[in-house]
DNA sequence: TGTACATCAGTGAACGCGCGTTCACTGATGTAC
DNA sequence: TGTACATCAGTGAACGCGCGTTCACTGATGTAC
């Protein structure tokens, strides 16, 4: 079968895109080869005219995960409440219960730490690109403290996220996304209130 | 060879104890039995006169590991500065760079989440405890809305060290590490401010 | 105290299985005439 | 337009390997006499 110059490319898009789900929902050593190449509707033998060992589309579909993660928070950036919007779509049991299309963070990073080099260095720049994103949505203007303060929202998501999935129990997991969800705007409104230049200031809740 | 009747406890206990260290370091599908058994200095032949099967082990293990922090946790909470000596201690290169040693949470939560139906029930009910020794760190009177707000600091160190063992690069795994400390001292701190009850209240960093 | 024996914790070979990877092959398609 | 051919994306069998689990065996020890 010689298809188009194009089908190729095509083939292999497919099979990176289904493989960034399938790894989410199984983790990065969970699905083997066979089972990355039949999410795309295709069989084992084909795989390495695509890529050039598993931890290669392991690396790649990683990275296109996280890459459209980026995308979508900075469109939240693009309005005032993003923050806000962004905080009630995560923190919520259909996200704890869909990780193929949810935040690539809370599926694979504990994975990505056990992973090879590839996979950590590609891991690591998108995850800085990420808190890029975060830092804008948390603060006016970025700078080392608000950067430093994104990347502990970023790890109140994550965890919140596994903590939630790994939980047996659904009052059990509905009280660490909704204590995540609160530590989160606890943080931010504050950062926010400090930084005194949102159109619409979130309640301020200190005592003194 | 017949030993004392304790003999075979002491080898049991010992494999378990082992094995919650290697399990941290490995992930709890990233060893075998016959690692697992030879981290107690055994073979793998033996390991079936002592668990009925590797699940089981696992789950003993996790919950041995989850139990021991639980005291730890316990232990910081009869000093009045227990949770700033347990962030001074969590948020650490040391403990980024020792998962063996170190918190099981980070280590093992996200594959929890695909583990067994034993893993996951030993995981809950000892997540739950977990919990209940952070929340009288974080607050004086435990209630629903401080066990929520612990349930929420958990996730944020969990996160963290996830998030920093995941980086290639040392000073954005340095980065998430801070930014986690200093989400928990926010948070803790200003739920502590409004108890308003304990000897030595933390400066007040709020704008208004 | 000394000896013969029963016990059973631990050993190591073997099992079926799924993994990542390789490779000879196929057959639908684009191209040359 | 029609035919013969070269291409190469995708197939499926086969490879060595490590896994979880089973099992016949061993040999140091406690016990009975």
């Amino acid at each position: 079968m010689r298809y188009s110059s194009e089908h190729k490319a095509e083939t292999r898009s497919r099979i990176v895109r289904n493989a960034s789900r399938v790894l989410r929902d199984n983790g990065l050593n969970g699905i083997g080869i066979v089972g990355l190449m039949k999410a795309a509707g295709l069989t084992r033998g084909g795989f390495y005219a695509h890529f050039k060992s598993r931890e290669a589309l392991v690396a790649e579909a990683v990275a296109q995960a996280l890459a459209e993660t980026a995308s979508e928070w900075r469109r939240y950036g693009q309005s005032s409440d993003g923050l806000d919007r962004l905080v009630a779509a995560y923190f919520t049991q259909e996200h704890k219960g869909n990780p193929a299309s949810g935040c690539p963070l809370p599926a694979v990073s504990a994975d990505v730490a056990r992973s090879g080099k590839k996979v950590r260095r590609t891991f690591t720049q998108s995850l800085d690109k990420l808190r890029d994103a975060l830092t804008e949505l948390i603060a006016a203007e970025p700078n080392e403290e608000t950067r430093v303060l994104a990347a502990g929202v970023m790890a109140t998501m994550v965890g919140s996220l596994i903590l939630a999935r790994a939980c047996d129990d659904r009052e059990l997991a509905a009280s660490m996304l909704e204590g995540g969800k609160r530590v989160v705007r606890s943080v931010a409104g504050r950062n926010q209130d400090l930084d005194n230049n949102r159109s619409t200031p979130r309640p301020q809740r200190c005592a003194s």
